[in-house]
DNA sequence: GAAGATAACTAGGCGAGCCTAATAAAACGA
DNA sequence: TCGTTTTATTAGGCTCGCCTAGTTATCTTC
């Protein structure tokens, strides 16, 4: 029993999607959910056919067998509870998240859906930790989300409680501020808008151990290295990496 | 300029480590890391060459160009934070975490990306929540990482201690306890070991609305309805299923 | 029940991504 | 230097998953 393809799997959610809502489901909805032409859902259900997930003979109605159904309720089920767990833990955008779940759902071990499933629960079951996390997290990115396309600052929780409180952010050192040969593990990117998404897109992401490699003389272009590769940050972008754990470079 | 696949996406990363880490990287290595044959390798490069991402030509050294480069390093990132936060915030052990980091790497959209990174870094940024939230949590799971293979309760949360102060778990009502025709939220699955798995395979998973349809006289085949599927669910499993929200169905 | 519309299938093609087997080029060892 | 081993390429074949174009079956409607 070979494991199902990416492709397979949204052939049997949709099928079992459809086989729910309309009684049966017919090539041309399948195709259409799929966003593909129906002679390519022929092919497709003869495949799963041959691997004894459908009932499919040509012209005639199409059905899961019950191994295929358990096979799409699993996959509905993952799909569903990404879609929750990001829109409602991550706060991503519904559209957004039904999207990404879409592709999660095929890649996530069980064992990682079981720690997000966890996690979840986690969140929703500790009255003490709830809404004192989720609550200040939303307010973190709330203010995130521009009205525009441009993404906003999820990073600087200007107004996270505790971050204001508590000033621990004097443990964090701008990039910007090390001289050559120093280094150091992001922990926040202070910054927002084209320039936090030029530096996620570079790979820059918190966790990431970074090290100074030289200055200019203005100290304008910094050389750094990171993840072994090396890297041209203007002024403007190191100012906002925060690091923390900062050494000495071996 | 088309997406790159997954399977490119994989190439480029295992040149952009081994240039780093041995300079150059032979076909040889790229076919070992990737787990193909040598003649496969020939063809992705000349794929990879043909959208303009690496230097390639027969028996020369093989080299990324710098859209290349970056596009390496973009997923390498990716491919480490999501490591990270797999086996530090979800405590996935780190095999597992480094397996599944490599195939959300390709299907993580940007956006999501971005607030797993806001997450991650709330986290470790705001005092407050922090300490309690990453130990509690920890203790949830910790007491489910059984040493065989089987997967222990990770969402009984018995040692969380925010559940044990305040009795709050009374709000929620096992799915054992309904009568038919009634139906509501799944919270916890408070159990464990292998009745756990086979529900969260079945896609009862946190979040997902459940609803009683009939309850055979023994009490012991209990039928149910989830995201439209029926399912037949034995007592034991219906009193690990946690609810709130009890509804009375339509 | 014949005409036209709709739905579904067949045939054939294409690229990605893998394979094996055979061959060519380089590197190495005595 | 010459043979052997290692490394890489070519040639050719396979499946998957998609496509277009053409054909057939089914449904509708008068």
């Amino acid at each position: 029993m070979t494991a199902l393809s990416p492709s397979q799997e949204d052939y049997l959610e949709i099928i079992f999607g459809l086989a729910r809502d309309h009684r049966v489901a017919r090539v041309r909805d399948i195709a259409q959910a799929k966003g593909v032409r129906m002679a390519s859902v022929t092919d497709a259900l003869r495949r799963l056919a041959g691997h004894g997930l459908v009932e499919y003979q040509a012209r005639e109605f199409v059905q899961l067998t019950s191994e295929g159904e358990a096979q799409a309720q699993r996959i509905a089920g993952r799909h569903a509870f990404l879609t929750r767990f990001l829109s409602e833990i991550l706060l991503v955008d519904p559209v957004q998240a039904e999207r990404d779940a879409c592709e999660m759902e095929h890649c996530v071990s069980a064992t990682t859906l079981e720690r997000l499933a966890a996690f979840y629960q986690f969140v929703h079951t500790c009255p003490q930790s709830q809404p004192a996390l989720l609550e200040s997290f939303a307010r973190c990115v709330d203010h995130t989300a521009g009205q525009d396309g441009s993404h906003q600052d999820a990073l600087s929780c200007a107004s996270c409680p505790a971050s204001q409180t508590h000033s621990e952010a004097s443990h964090f050192e701008p990039l910007a501020s090390l001289a050559p040969g120093r280094a150091g593990v992001v922990r926040r990117i202070g910054s927002s808008g084209p320039v936090r998404r030029r530096l996620l897109e570079m790979g820059v992401l918190p966790g990431t151990r970074i090290e100074v490699e030289g200055v200019a003389p203005l100290g304008d272009p910094i050389r750094v290295k990171i993840r072994g590769y090396r890297l041209s940050l203007r002024r403007e972008e190191a100012a906002a990496i925060l690091l923390d754990q900062v050494e000495t470079a071996n």
